[in-house]
DNA sequence: ACATTTCTCTACCATATGGTAGACGAACTG
DNA sequence: CAGTTCGTCTACCATATGGTAGAGAAATGT
């Protein structure tokens, strides 16, 4: 095994455990049980459990910018399809690994230092977003509104429900592949229908 | 001082306490000092951590479920009307406390027992719920879909914008009056615009 | 007035936790 | 080949944590 893949083995698996039970639920005990290796080897990767938690944030939130841009990249002119194309980027991730958003809501408990950098790493990705809106707003093509707002409805919506099971099981949900397919679809509706100009 | 009060001090510092921070990232301890009492006094009241915890969502979807019914009877006939009310009503506890959604968010992070008491508790609210869905979108007051979905969507985006404050500052928001204002009517707006039926 | 109950407290316990120190074997370097 | 570095480990540490036991004062009941 290569030098390195300790590494990743590791945050690979606090990914996981943090995004699925909260990073204070999960020890660093319990990471290395998970990886099987010692406690002692996480803390030769990363100093501290505060530092693991960093580097997971940053390969997370870097994880997602690479595939928003990727589904821009890939989506036609019209930007309710480009919308489309990053939800459908976001929630694929999300389905097949539900930590990764689950972790993305551990930031607001963290320390501010944390938020701060997690926040920095995605900050590029987010100002385009707003201009994009603003610009499509502007040619009709959105409902007028104000983007910036619109930008975090549309990732509270998507993050939301991916990551609260509770709530879709209380509504009667089940997690089988076509409920997940019905969930997305009637999620992209909703989003599209709360984005589309009106005509008066 | 009554008795009784010691314990209703106890749940409220633990609602603020669990909700902002989450539920592991609180000792008893903490919650101890921020009554001003010794552990033992929670302990007296609640027999352990996990019978504070479910006390306090039992306590806080008890609480939901009043604020909801009130204004659902207040609101007129109009079901935009009637969500815009139970809207209002959820978001306006989560702006002068942030932890009662946050709590919620900790349901799906404890034991199934928990979560499964926390659903049968809100259960008959949320059948109402869609039920009354179904039934406007049948008249073709709401916009057709899966009414199980559209509750769960409709809750995500709600607590998803209320509870995740590092969202919001992300896109350049900042916790005012006037911007919270601004916040509730662009989440009005989305809500009413993703649940308007189309003329096609 | 005395007994009982209620509600608070301190002291204590066993375990969990994040982290430190140094040992050791494998790989690498000169 | 010897020295160095890397990456793993066990043993240990100080503190945190959830919970138990019993003491004591105030309130309540007989």
């Amino acid at each position: 095994m290569a030098a390195g893949d300790t590494r990743e083995r590791i945050l690979t698996a606090a990914t996981d455990l943090f995004g699925v039970r909260g990073v204070d639920a999960v020890s660093l005990d319990v990471i290395a049980a998970e990886v099987g290796v010692a406690k002692q080897t996480l803390l030769y990767w990363f100093p501290s459990k505060d530092d693991l938690v960093q580097a997971v944030l940053m390969q997370a939130a870097t994880q997602l910018g690479v595939a928003i841009d990727a589904a821009i990249r890939s989506a036609s002119d019209d930007p309710l399809d480009r919308i489309e194309a990053v939800v459908r980027a976001v929630f694929r991730p999300a389905v097949r690994r539900p930590a990764l958003l689950g972790l993305i809501r551990e930031v607001s408990r963290l320390s501010p230092a944390v938020g701060e950098r997690f926040q920095s790493e995605l900050r590029p990705l987010v100002d385009r977003a707003i201009a994009y809106l603003q610009k499509e707003m502007d040619r009709g093509r959105i409902r007028q509104a104000d983007p910036r707002l619109i930008a975090g409805l549309c990732y509270a919506t998507v993050t939301g429900i991916a990551t609260e099971p509770e709530v879709l099981r209380s509504v009667g949900w089940q997690p089988t592949t076509a409920e997940l397919r019905r969930l997305r679809a009637e999620l992209l509706a909703f989003l599209r229908a709360a984005l589309t100009p009106h005509v008066d």
